[in-house]
DNA sequence: GGCGAGCCACAACGTAACGTTGTGGCGTGG
DNA sequence: CCACGCCACAACGTTACGTTGTGGCTCGCC
């Protein structure tokens, strides 16, 4: 492709060759290739040089594409002067939607989205310098030189089937939940999720269940939405994709409205230039509204 | 790249090569090489397979990126059922502005777009198939079979340097520049351009110097700028870029306004679904509104 | 705790791809 | 009309790559 390219720009094969470092025989060989592949003829050759046909004229811009994919996906793991690389809980959680609206602000910023496995793990990372920040629930004291800032309190919602006693509701206090079963398989112990619910559940007397193998969150949906009785909770800012519309609702939670508290956590002495737009674009959040519940240890 | 994809689907090498078709150890070297390409590690090997790093997750999307690339650079010259393919005058003209809009109201819609020689070329490909249509200026009857529908007429603008007479005038009338000189290097005899200014400079008694070679736009541009009795005409949506802002002005004309008459060109037999959103698009243009003046065979 | 299953890495080997050298054909311009 | 410049074809050598064979490692099970 880079080969192709070349003879483009240079419009003859020789130079193209002289401008690679290769003979003039291996262009014609990588064209004559490329051409095969392609089952196409990309240029027409003349007494004094060569020519795009059609073909390749349509084909010029999709080749320059690639070249800057490829130059691109090199860059994304060269370090130093790498893209902003940005730890996520998970891709369609909250924090994934500040950073898409953040690259919409800011479109010229280069991002990539990893996910690790727990806080622990993010921690490291931040102080290795293989991430440049990271979206967390801060449960406990950070290690110096590791600086966070609450960014987004992401109201908690319940998720039912067409059903379920709430389904009608836009929403219910969350006294009224406590006799309710809610269901969330999966959830970690140390994780920061599982440490949120446990406090909720504690706060509220929410009767959390956690049993039972995780196969993944399309079966847990199909289950919510054929059960009258189950029911689980989400962010609001969750995307969820289920194959169907299963006939599922969100019904929000008030007096209090619990809250998951998204802090973005990263390292001081990070010089990365897209970090500083990334903090001065997200705090400070609105937190601690009036009417709502986060857990203690996010004060 | 395919095959770190593959091992990505996976999970592990064995399953990738049984997939790939080739064997774990032609995996193993292939990630190995591409790891030592990029200068990183993509996996952790584990005893039940491996698992993506941190690098490796941020290459991910890239990789996918790179592949969705090559893919469409593929389809860009399959025959049959490949993007819709469109020729315009020159990438920076009027057409081409069209077709931006179009493509930006069907983002989905494919579209390649080439620069043909001349209108006979335009054709020619039309009955091939190996275009889907055409922008042009339709001078003579078309042949059987290819259709054409005008769909834009591109008000025609001077372009002086801020030293010029005109300079200060926002518009001035056609019959004011009789006497000036006006400079168009480059136009070909026989070209539908060349057709255009001639019928317009017989019918206003402009003067139209066409002498001298053609070096590229940026010499005609940098001569206009630095002269006050030279201007030459564009049109009102042809992008100009010119190295820094060199005072450069549009003046437009009037009483009557003289109107480039482009029209689309395609082959009445082309399937090509996206042909159709196309032409639904432009048609039916605004053409010979009260005011303007078109040459006598684009009527 | 030992053993086996599963997985990845290393080494040796053969083949096929690729680049180089050498040469010929063709169109163009002096 | 000849000579120059450009691209294509052929033969050859080297490099890269995939395969076969083997070893080491971790995890789970008895």
């Amino acid at each position: 492709m880079r080969t192709y390219l070349a003879v483009v720009d240079a419009g003859q094969f020789q130079l193209a060759a002289a401008e690679l470092s290769i003979t003039q025989q291996a262009v014609s060989k990588r064209v004559a290739a490329l051409e095969q592949d392609l089952g196409v003829r990309l240029f027409t050759r003349t007494a004094r040089g060569v020519r795009l046909t059609i073909d390749g004229q349509a084909f010029l811009p999709h080749a320059r594409d690639l070249v800057r994919a490829e130059e691109r996906a090199a860059a994304s793991v060269r370090p130093g002067r790498r893209a902003l690389r940005v730890d996520v809980i998970g891709r369609r959680l909250g924090p994934a939607g500040l950073l898409r609206a953040f690259h919409r602000a800011f479109p010229d910023t280069e991002l990539d989205v990893v996910t690790l496995f727990d806080a622990d793990a993010a921690v490291g990372a931040l102080r290795a310098g293989t991430i440049d920040a990271s979206f967390r629930a801060v449960t406990q004291r950070l290690p110096d030189g590791i600086r966070s800032v609450r960014v987004f309190d992401e109201p908690v919602q319940l998720l039912t089937g067409p059903t379920h006693v709430f389904a009608a509701a836009r929403a219910v206090r969350l006294a009224e939940v406590a006799g309710h079963r809610i269901w969330m398989p999966g959830l970690v112990a140390g994780a920061e999720w599982t440490a949120y619910y446990d406090e909720l559940a504690a706060a509220f007397g929410l009767t959390i269940d956690q049993v039972g193998p995780h196969f993944g969150t399309e079966p847990l949906l199909d289950a919510i939405a054929d059960s009258a009785q189950l029911a689980t909770l989400v962010g609001e800012q969750t995307r969820l994709v289920w194959p169907a519309d299963q006939g599922l609702r969100r019904i929000g939670l008030r007096d209090p409205t619990p809250v998951y508290p998204h802090s973005l956590v990263w390292r001081a002495e990070n010089p990365h230039p897209a970090l500083g737009a990334l903090r001065d674009y997200l705090s400070p959040g609105e937190v601690d509204t009036p009417g709502t519940w986060a857990p203690g240890w996010s004060r």
